[in-house]
RNA sequence: GGCGGGGUAGCCAAGUGGUAAGGCCGGGCUCUGCAAAAGCCCUAUGCGUCGGUUCGAUUCCGACCCUCGCCUCCA
């Protein structure tokens, strides 16, 4: 099966390849977060889908470039830092700080660039494009002396999102500014200074003002991967209008196709509702983290549900995954233990086969995928009950399954075992050999006591580090 | 109202026109000084409902029910 992955803007599964001659680079794009709060895991959903993305086209040999942005300036970080009383910089950058922190726990590959919007290169462009769209007849400055997008002027709006224009219902959400308008749909580009911007502003041809939200994505992709990108991001809720305002934006500057592929994971869930900021029924990263849960197991949450599909959130989910992971963990360990005495590994019919990687080809089918590497497991267990897997075997699934966690990255953290503990395992091993069940049971208790289990299995006693 | 996802065992979930992967939970067994852990084994005659096509449908077609999302803040 060839690598193919949905595409949003036909609805249907397609070969991918990408626009490099030389077959080898992938240029993505990703709508990163609005740092006026900490990002929750609903967000960090769809940056382990983008993750589990590049990886994979990393796994197939591709060199994947990769910018996400972080949007600093918009109504809720201008209104989050007057509330504050402080700079909108200085309101921001402790969101901007939590959110790396995050996606290191979440062991998130970081993309190559995260720019910001209020960056004055940036800022700059976006004027400069805001310009081009003007004079092309694209956009036009309102009474108010913003500067609206006239969707009129581009036929194809609506395409990705499938939307006919004219059947749209109000919303409900009518701003003072649709009497500026010479459609309601027609979106900012530049929003004029108002009174609720305090201090935020910056100079343009039209006045003093701030970028809409949807230039700046058009702004910095262009401007750090060119005019034309293999493949943009994000979450279902920014099709529209998102990611049709980046189209419609970017291809009247450019006169070229923008993006090839629209790839959109859908939302996470909680109570079987969608989980919103705006809804209060979040969770975010540290909230879990403090429960006792670590990222690895939210990770696995995440990236073990197709991202195409709605995925509930639930407390009996992480406790799933935490026993997986445990499986997953004691699997590596008893392969590493066998392996120990080999020097290379030895070919084993299921690395070659790599059901699970062929498996992700099919639009990153993860389910599948994990059904694959759990049927592994289950059958090299089998092999090494019956004492019929090898040591260079074990050695070759053990690299296979090193090479399976340059996409999954779900490895057990390298524990270092203090040598004080080491020493109490080396007394307790004693004790029992003199079949001092006493003092080896008191062992037990004091090595729990200082966080770490002792389980003794036929090949002597395992430690492991005991969870909350 | 328009558009788009979903409904498969207690929970999560893959998948196929020929009779249902995998994970969690639960049960059994093995190992074991005890305990714990671990490994193995078992666990859906049925895939929202009702029709249709077919030798045969969970998989194709039609209708319907339920549910979630988007319709200019949103990953």
């Amino acid at each position: 099966m060839p690598l193919q992955f949905h595409n949003t803007l036909t609805r249907s599964v397609e070969p991918f390849a990408p626009l490099d001659p030389g077959g080898k680079t992938v240029k993505i794009y990703t709508c990163g977060p609005t740092v006026y709060n900490h990002a929750h895991i609903g967000n960090f959903r769809a940056y382990i889908f983008e993750d589990l993305l590049q990886r994979h086209l990393e796994y197939r040999g591709f060199h994947v470039e990769r910018v996400m942005n972080l949007t600093d300036v918009d109504d809720k970080t201008i209104r989050g830092a007057l509330e504050k009383g402080v700079p909108l910089a200085e309101f921001t950058q402790p969101f901007k700080d939590s959110f790396f922190e995050d996606l290191r726990a979440l062991r998130i590959k970081p993309a190559d660039s995260f720019p910001c919007a209020t960056d004055p290169v940036h800022i700059a462009r976006m004027i400069d494009m805001i310009g081009k769209l003007i004079a092309a007849g694209h956009a036009y400055e309102a009474e108010d002396k913003s500067v609206y997008f006239r969707i009129a002027s581009f036929p194809s709006y609506g395409q990705l999102a499938h939307l006919n224009l004219d059947e749209l219902r109000p919303s409900g959400r009518v701003s003072s500014d649709e009497y500026e308008k010479e459609n309601i749909g027609d979106f900012a580009l530049w929003k004029a200074h108002d009174e609720h911007d305090g201090h935020v502003a910056w100079d343009s041809p039209w006045g003093r003002g701030r970028p809409g939200w949807h230039i700046e994505c058009s702004a910095m992709a262009t401007a750090l991967l060119g005019d034309r990108i293999d493949i943009h991001c994000g979450g279902v809720d920014n099709i529209f209008p998102h990611h049709e305002a980046e189209i419609a934006q970017t291809e009247c500057c450019t006169g070229l196709k923008f993006v090839n592929l629209w790839m959109h994971c859908a939302h996470l869930m909680v109570d079987g509702r969608k989980m919103a900021k705006s809804a209060g029924n979040f969770h975010t990263l540290r909230d879990l983290l403090a429960k006792g849960w670590s990222g690895r197991e939210v990770r696995y949450v995440l990236i073990a549900a197709h991202y195409r599909l709605p995925l509930n959130f639930t407390f009996e989910g992480l406790a799933g995954a935490r026993s997986a992971l445990q499986r997953l963990d004691e699997w590596g360990r008893r392969l590493s233990d066998l392996a120990s005495t080999s020097a290379s590994g030895t070919p084993h019919p299921a690395i070659e086969e790599d059901a699970f990687g062929r498996a992700l080809d099919d639009d990153l089918n993860i389910s599948a995928a994990l059904g694959a590497l759990f049927d592994l497991v289950r059958d090299t267990n089998r092999a090494m009950d019956a004492g019929e897997l090898s040591p260079d075997q074990a050695r070759g699934l053990l690299d296979y399954w090193g090479r399976i966690n340059t996409i999954l990255a779900l490895e057990p953290e390298s524990e270092t075992i203090p040598g004080d503990i080491t020493a109490l395992v080396g007394e307790r091993t004693a004790a029992r050999a003199a079949r001092d069940w006493g003092r080896s049971d008191m062992l037990r208790d004091e090595l729990l006591a200082r966080g770490w289990i002792v389980k003794d299995t036929k090949d002597g006693a395992k430690l492991t580090r005991s969870v909350d």
